[in-house]
DNA sequence: AATTTTAACTAACGATTGTTAGTTGTTCTT
DNA sequence: AAGAACAACTAACAATCGTTAGTTAAAATT
């Protein structure tokens, strides 16, 4: 996870300074002092703002497509598959709490790759709901309001890059079990 | 709800914008342009761009303080007390979408408000925390990590003003119901 | 009818933006 | 030891930023 290239150190400190302040308001200037040098320097190994940010999104973007694929493919329970992806985002989340920040609020800034963000992210969504809706057909979920559901999933585990940062005794595997539970059972004794 | 004063056009009309790209990514010829007129034309109704945002953010922050005061003495049950907490955010979030995405995502560019802004998210939070620790007292709800529900219930509601616009047949009673249900009782049969 | 108020305009400001060009010193490869 | 590759630098660019000054026409008030 340490960055080996210069390249992937400007990439870490932007998703750092742009968690704090949004892509549009963090200047090259920034990232460039943040790492004590100019910001004409930084152009001996990226090409442009954009493609920091493309580079943070994007790899994150197919971690979580990836991941999915691997949840939809492995014939479990609709209930295991939820536990799972809840288990995806903690574990993504947990190893990148700054560039999840740019996924969730500077994605409108992608120029090229914003199309091809968008329909990731709709397949996610389509797949995500597909889980649901199969859950309640096979009955393991209450037959309720599935797009409740599915926007409440989702809701918490997109956001879980603000709360992840100040556990700081991170225990990955009892964070995941805890928020299934929560999320899947309610709070209601 | 209309805006009656051309300020308040303004400032609706930059919620919108805000919204879309978020505060440093929009301009004020962007603004003004979105309403026939000049940039320097805006300075005949508001002092700043620090003004407008300042004007979205503190008026909603503000009803969610004077909501979660009304519902700390309002001497119910726990559960009640998260019902009344969905409400407030399902009726606030749906008068004013918009200026939600700026609460949301634009509060740290606050400059002379932040301060205060700042304490009453954590006075609100701080509501929240104790209502749901008093109800795993009561046992009204399960003994399980209160952090876990909190971080749940905060993270999907403050992510309704995504959710809201996209439903146009909009029943915010039912929806605050459903949403309710699926928050307090889970999603598992 | 005279006057004040409201709300638009043009023009421009100094600062800051992302980026390019060209240069220099250091480190790796041969 | 010579040459290539790497990674920093200074200087500057055209564009855009929030904002101010001063002006003008229409509407409201007296």
């Amino acid at each position: 996870m340490k960055p080996k290239t210069r390249k992937e150190e400007i990439i870490k400190t932007s998703a750092i300074l742009f968690k704090e302040k949004g892509f549009s308001a963090v200047t090259m200037r920034d990232i460039a002092k943040f790492m004590g040098i100019k910001a004409a320097s930084l152009y001996n190994h990226i090409s442009s703002k954009q493609e920091i940010l493309s580079n943070i999104i994007i790899s994150l973007a197919e971690q979580f497509t990836y991941g999915m694929d691997k949840i939809q493919n492995s014939h479990k329970s609709s209930i295991d598959k939820l536990n799972y992806i809840v288990e995806l985002h903690v574990s993504i989340t947990s190893n990148n709490t700054d560039g999840m920040a740019s996924l969730n609020n500077d994605w409108m800034h992608l120029k090229d790759e914003l199309e091809y963000y968008l329909k990731l992210r709709l397949d996610y969504e389509e797949n995500f709901r597909h889980i649901i809706e199969q859950g309640i057909k096979n009955e393991e979920l209450k037959n309720a309001n599935a797009e409740a559901m599915l926007f409440s999933m989702l809701s918490t585990l997109r956001s879980l890059y603000i709360w992840i940062p100040n556990k700081d005794d991170l225990n990955t595997s009892k964070l995941a079990s805890d928020l299934s539970h929560v999320l899947l059972t309610g709070i209601i004794k």
